[in-house]
DNA sequence: ATAAATAATTAGGCTTATCTAATTTTTATC
DNA sequence: GATAAAAATTAGATAAGCCTAATTATTTAT
């Protein structure tokens, strides 16, 4: 069995590698964990004894297959148990995610996939991330950003890049939501901020690293 | 901040004071946690330090209101688990009692709340036992014994004094549950076994260890 | 009242996961 | 290629919780 911490660490790894980290570093994951570097030295000889990481120096660090299923299976458990807060127990979506960091360490075997049926498995979370199902398979989603929309198109919010509470509750603020459609007005090129419509009303101009927050489609 | 284990001290020190002892000793402790006594000395001694506990070798472990306060705390977000477990995921009652162990040390000041609205303000859980509300009251329940009933009463099952795997299979299997109608047809002097009648048919006798381990009211 | 049994405590260790403070290795820059 | 900066590593500590073995207190039984 693998602990607590070990388990975060593998979600760690997992989740720079999706973010398109090709070599994923010591100093790096030891940013993404608030932790000292020190620390995670120990730590990935230890996921290399257990077989789940291959690290090396020049190649960082890299889930096996084994590691990589275990982290799926988290994400999984993560995700499920956001959405069963948010639509079940009424959370918003920033708060939802702390609280999903402890409940997806519970350990049973048919817990998940109890609670996938029971929230209608559902593919996606609150954020807009994809559900491994089951079987760690995940559905694919696109991977454009709000700032690669050519002016007078309109796109539809995917999920959000950035899970932070502010952004989020800036978000709220805009009532934008995972599905809301923006239609982009104008680029401006001194800056990269936006012009958009959100939805059939609002009219509001967006920064450059807002437009790079968010997926659409 | 406590930690998870203070936390299982506090319950099980919570646990045994309900059970009627009237002095909780370290070797009690270390017997429910399944726990070395030496351990429990170290244990005492932090809890008591945070004022959770007095301790003292004649009188053994008392919670203070604080340390009564949390385990009351954790006791309802247990059950309330259970119910959810239960209820919502369709798990056996055999069952809910060990991933609720994991369950009740989620932290989030609103999250037993709101579960406790979703779930429909339960009063008790899947083994009878009464859910603690927001302030930490708790419904008053019957504690007489299946094995006090008078031959010729009807009664009703109204929790489990044992909740063991194995006793609650058997009820499972008895076709017993919380709610069920219990006739006493007979008391045998010899071994303090009943005869019994469940619900409307089934008739079958029960030794005194099961007679002792059922409330009624 | 004393011996035997039980309970409580102390001392010293172990493991996990963390830290700080060097030190070494690698990479980037001039 | 030498030097500065960044990254990786090592060594040694620390805190929580647990253990075993030995010791001291307290009960219980004879």
């Amino acid at each position: 069995m693998h602990s607590l911490t070990e388990e975060n660490y593998l979600k760690a790894i997992y989740r720079l590698s999706q973010n398109g980290s090709d070599k994923i570093t010591l100093t790096a994951l030891a940013e993404e964990m608030s932790i000292n570097a020190a620390s995670v030295v120990d730590m990935m000889k230890k996921l290399s004894g257990k077989r789940l990481i291959n690290y090396d120096k020049k190649k960082g660090a890299k889930l096996t297959a084994q590691g990589n299923k275990i982290a799926l299976d988290i994400v999984r458990k993560h995700r499920l148990w956001e959405v069963f807060l948010l639509d079940k127990l009424g959370f918003s979506w920033d708060v939802v995610h702390n609280i999903a960091e402890q409940l997806e360490h519970i350990k049973h075997d048919e817990l998940a996939d109890r609670l996938d049926k029971y929230l209608g498995f559902p593919e996606y979370d609150p954020h807009g991330d994809p559900i491994p199902n089951a079987l760690g398979e995940i559905p694919v989603i696109s991977n454009t950003l709000l700032s690669e929309v050519e002016p007078g198109k309109i796109c539809q919010v995917n999920a959000v890049k950035d899970t932070s509470v502010v952004f989020l509750q800036y978000l709220e603020q805009l009532s934008i939501k995972i599905g809301t459609k923006i239609k982009v007005l104008e680029k401006i090129q001194f800056d990269g901020s936006m012009v958009v419509q959100i939805g059939k009303e609002v009219k509001t101009s967006v920064s450059k690293k807002f437009a790079e927050s968010l997926f659409v489609s």
